[in-house]
DNA sequence: ATTATTTCTAACCGATTGGTTAGTTATAAT
DNA sequence: ATTATAACTAACCAATCGGTTAGAAATAAT
C-alpha cells in the first residue's frame, strides 16, 4: 500500500559520516546533513529520529569502515610489524584529497563534553576498548611478552593512535614518519 | 574625561580562555562569554572587536600559563628527565576538579577546519612549534645525540602531546602512566 | 478505479547564534 | 558647575539552530 522510500538509509548514512567527520558534530548542521545526504529534513527524522541519532549511525558506520583496517591487522600475523602498517593504514584511510579528517572517534572524544549523550560516550569506549584489545591480542603473539607487558604496550599504542590522529590534521608526512619510527623502536 | 572601565582586560580574557578550554570555540557561545567573563557584549566587542578577537587573546593567556612550564623544564637541567616530568606537569595543568579539559591548542587543533581563521592556525603552528623547539634544544644537552635524532625525537614528542592530551580526556591515570612509562624508553 | 498507507515537499516553530545601536550614566578636565 | 568623552545597559537585528507539521504525491493491495 505504502508509497516507497527514494533512498538508502546505509547510503545516506555513510554520507552524513562523512559530514560530520569532515566538519565535526556541531559543526554539521542539519542544513548540510539534508545537502549531503540527498534527502530532506523529515526523512531524515523519520528515519533516524534526530540529529543525535544520524551521529550514532554514522558512528555505526565509521567503525565499520575501519574494520576493514583491524581485519587486514587480525589477518596479517605479522605481530608489531603488522600494528606498525596499520599506523601507516590509518593516514590513508583518514586522507580526503590529500587533507587529512583525523579520526572520527578522536575527533568526536576531543570535541564532546562530560554532559554529552551517555549513548554516544559509550559508543567511543567501547569502539576504543575493541581496538586496544585487538592490540593487545597481536602483542600476545610475541610469545616472550608477558601479561603486564602486552597490556602496558596496548595502552601505549591507543594512546599513539590518538596522538596520531590530531597529528595527521597538522603536521608533516616526515614529521608523521618520525613519530611513528619512534613509536615501534622498543616494540 | 572618560568614565572608567569597571574590568581589566587581562582578568576577563583568562575568564574566556577557562570557558574555551573548557567548551570549545564553537560551543562558547557569547552568552557564555558574557557570563563567565562578568561584562556584556558591548564591553566585549569594544575591547576585544568579534568572538575571533577574543578567542585569539584567550590564545595568548593560554600561551603565557603554560609558560610557566615550558620555563621550569628549561631551567631544569635535567635532559629527557625534565621533559618526562614536564608531561606529568602538563596533566596535573589540564585538570579542573578531577576533570581534566586536555590542551587549549590541541582541542583547537583538533575542532577546526581547512577554511578557519588565518590568525588562528598561524597562532597554533608557531605555538606548536616553540614547543618542538624547546624539547629539541633540551634533547641537544645530550652529547651522544646528532642532530637528525634530535629533530627526529623532538617530532616524536609533540605529536606524543598532542596525544597526551587527547588520553586526558578518557583514558585512566593507570593507563596514562603506561602511556608516558614507554614514551620514554628508549629516549 | 478506489482506497489505505507512507513518503515527500515546504512552510513553519521558538530558541539561540554572533553582532549592533540608541540612549543613559559616570567621570575627569575645564 | 559645565561639558566632552567614553563605559555601560538593554533592546534589538537578521540569520541560523534543531525540530515539527499540514497537505500533496506516490504506491500497492483491493
Amino acid at each position: 500500500m505504502p508509497r516507497i522510500k527514494k533512498y538508502n538509509e546505509q547510503e545516506v548514512i555513510e554520507k552524513a559520516m562523512n559530514a560530520f567527520w569532515h566538519n565535526g558534530y556541531e559543526a554539521t548542521s542539519m542544513q548540510i546533513l539534508e545537502k549531503e545526504m540527498g534527502i530532506n529534513k523529515f526523512s531524515i527524522y523519520s528515519s533516524f529520529g534526530n540529529k543525535n541519532g544520524v551521529f550514532l549511525e554514522s558512528l555505526k558506520c565509521y567503525k565499520q569502515k575501519l574494520n576493514a583496517l583491524i581485519n587486514k591487522l587480525k589477518d596479517s600475523n605479522q605481530g608489531v610489524a603488522g600494528i606498525k602498517a596499520y599506523f601507516y593504514d590509518f593516514i590513508a584511510f583518514s586522507k580526503e584529497n590529500e587533507i587529512s579528517k583525523g579520526c572520527l572517534i578522536t575527533n568526536t572524544a576531543n570535541e564532546i563534553q562530560q554532559d554529552a549523550d551517555e549513548s554516544i560516550k559509550e559508543a567511543l569506549y567501547s569502539f576504543t576498548e575493541n581496538v586496544r584489545s585487538v592490540f593487545a591480542q597481536v602483542l600476545k603473539h610475541d610469545a616472550t611478552k608477558d601479561q603486564a607487558t602486552v597490556e602496558q604496550q596496548a595502552d601505549y599504542l591507543i594512546i599513539s593512535m590518538f596522538g596520531l590522529s590530531s597529528a595527521t590534521r597538522i603536521f608533516n608526512k616526515k614529521q608523521l614518519d618520525n613519530y611513528i619510527q619512534n613509536i615501534f623502536i622498543n616494540l
